[in-house]
DNA sequence: GCCGTTTTCGGCCCGACTGTTTTCAGTCG
């Protein structure tokens, strides 16, 4: 069994758990030990083979012989009998707001039911309320619950999330009384997909801020009102938070609710070493009451009295992050001098070479790369040896004519067909200034000849990057199955480049490998994969997962100039 | 179940809010 399989062997083990009533420290110890497995950079079968799976922080003598016995023979008896023990609706009823391990426990207990469909009907008898700890507000918040479900669940996209947030986030800085106001969550972390909205506001009037939050024309329902934090949920099941804070909390708040909540266990535990304690509420000095008055008035503050650099939102993820020394140089939006893979009318964008070009001058850009597809990709309206040849002259021509400062490199975004091979003839690949290599066809290979299908388009001479390598869409399609690190090996071997495909609801190449493998030599590149003139700006969210996977402006190649961009494509 | 410069037992991050209670347990982040 792989590692992403035991990471999920031994969620499951922590939420099977749960639902026994187990002692809670033991249920954070198997969710521990997953994110330990899931996040660890060294090969787990060396790492078994060396005898060191021990020495992994998080991972004790129980959890090395279950990783062992899942990793050689694939099972395990005592995961077995716990899920045979455990109804797979009351996992189903974990889903459910406000139900957790302990009240689901109860109801099953209570009313032996063992699935949401028969909780719906114990709560529609009247079943529910009756019981000790339960009542009439809680049954009405269930049968809510078991309705919104599909809603309630589902995760957004971090673009879509932030076109709602910025402007919520601008109307609280505008309200009188309001000193600061930010974002906070896995939205300020930049993370590719966010669950909820948090906004974090510091303010000595708390009540006005509230209720202008939860009186927003677009709110369906308040889940909580209170003194510091209110809950509301929008039309669309997107759930939004909102924390008022005196201002010299705001910024233990805000850092607090950034998260994430490993990178917060790490620093409390930081802080505890230096004699505090923290929480959202400030540093309290060990056997004191209240936070200690340090001055700290920002997240710098707030890092610097722990010894450490500001540590951008978007890299605490727990990590790692806390060792670093100084603030790592990161990818600014403002250095990226064009971007490569957009398409045009020439195959299924809507725009055209001239339109695509004013847009991209409009971003201030230097240089724009136009990949249409090629004709495998029937549905895109591929283009054929002949039609990308006359489509090279058309760019050629529009550079020549001067009417424009930006200039176009002419690339394709050509399919990697299911053998390894390529759409196009060699002599028309030589034709252009750069080639894309994508997987749009027979996702469902088994991971091996996936993998040696994609390694061998990388070996082809003619390819400059490979697009989006795992093909995924977020909260639609899951990537298809691909040794990602094999991949990678065979790209830094050949100096292809990879990208990360920005449009908001690919992101791939996936943030959580890009620091170890630019270290490694990785070259990225930032593709908006653009199919009209708006499309473009995507590239911003292609900056953040740079940034998120610890990129430096040298290692992506958007920062080059036109000139040293023709020297790497080899021209 | 994990961990240890307080080291093999006894802690483990912690506070707001809700709904149930009548002082608190459970959930959530």
């Amino acid at each position: 069994m792989d590692k992403a399989d035991i990471v999920g062997v031994l969620e499951e083990i922590a939420v099977l758990l749960e639902l026994k009533g187990e002692n809670p420290f033991k249920i954070r110890a198997y969710a521990s030990g997953a994110r330990a497995l899931e996040t660890m950079e060294a090969d787990l079968a060396v790492l078994i083979a060396e005898g060191q799976l021990g020495s992994m922080k998080g991972i004790g003598s129980a959890l090395v012989d279950k990783i062992e016995t899942l990793h050689a023979s694939g099972e395990l008896p005592f995961y077995d009998k716990l899920k045979a023990s455990i109804a797979p609706g009351l996992i189903e009823m974990l889903e459910i707001p406000g139900l957790g391990g302990k009240k689901v426990k109860r109801l099953h207990d209570a009313l032996e039911v063992e699935s949401v469909a028969a909780l719906k009907a114990a709560c529609e008898a009247g079943r529910v309320a009756g019981l000790q700890g339960f009542g009439a507000k809680s049954e009405a918040k269930i049968l809510s619950g078991i309705e919104n479900r599909a809603a309630y669940a589902k995760r957004h996209l971090w673009w879509m999330a932030n076109e709602r947030a910025v402007p919520i986030l601008e109307g609280l800085r505008r309200l009188s009384g309001v000193e600061r106001a930010e974002v906070a969550g896995s939205l300020r972390r930049l993370m590719e997909t966010v669950g909820d909205l948090d906004f974090i506001v510091a303010s000595k009037e708390p009540e006005p801020v509230m209720d202008w939050f939860t009186g927003l024309p677009e709110v369906r329902e308040v889940t909580a009102k209170g003194q510091t934090k209110s809950s509301v949920r929008f039309e669309s099941g997107l759930q939004a938070d909102l924390r008022v804070v005196p201002p010299e909390q705001f910024a233990f708040a805000l850092h607090h609710f950034t998260g994430s909540k490993e990178h917060n266990v790490a620093m409390r535990q930081r802080a505890l070493a230096a004699g505090y304690s923290l929480s959202e509420w400030g540093l309290t000095k060990k056997d004191e009451a209240e936070p200690a008055a340090l001055g700290i008035s920002t997240e710098k503050d707030l890092f610097a009295f722990l010894g450490l650099p500001e540590i951008p939102p978007e890299l605490r993820e727990g990590l790692g992050e806390l060792e670093i020394t100084e603030v790592p140089s990161l990818l600014d939006a403002g250095a990226i001098r064009g971007v490569f893979h957009n398409h045009t009318n020439a195959s299924d964008g809507r725009a055209t070479i001239e339109e695509m070009a004013a847009a991209a001058a409009a971003l201030g850009f230097e240089y724009l790369g136009l990949a249409d597809h090629s004709k495998s990709s029937v549905q895109a309206n591929g283009l054929n040896d002949a039609r990308v040849l006359k489509m090279v002259e058309s760019i050629r021509a529009f550079n020549e004519s001067g009417q424009s400062s930006v200039h176009v490199f002419a690339g394709i975004e050509c399919d990697i067909l299911p053998d390894g091979s390529l759409d196009l003839e060699d002599a028309t690949l030589a034709a252009l200034d750069y080639a894309v290599m994508s997987v749009h066809s027979a996702f469902s290979q088994p991971e091996g000849e996936m993998t040696a299908r994609v390694i061998r388009a990388i070996e082809h001479p003619a390819t400059t990057m490979l697009g989006h390598p795992t093909g995924r869409l977020l909260l639609r399609r899951e990537p298809y199955r691909i040794d990602l690190e094999k991949v990678i090996d065979a790209a830094i071997a050949n100096k292809v480049i990879i990208e990360i495909n920005a449009n908001p609801q690919r992101l791939d190449m996936d943030w959580r490998h890009w620091r170890r493998a630019a270290e490694r030599g990785l070259v990225c590149a930032i593709n908006p994969d653009a199919h009209q003139t708006s499309g473009l700006g995507y590239f911003h969210a292609g900056v953040n997962i740079a940034r998120k996977g610890w990129l430096a402006p040298a290692q992506v190649l958007n920062t080059r100039s036109a000139k040293a961009v023709k020297e790497w494509f080899g021209g």
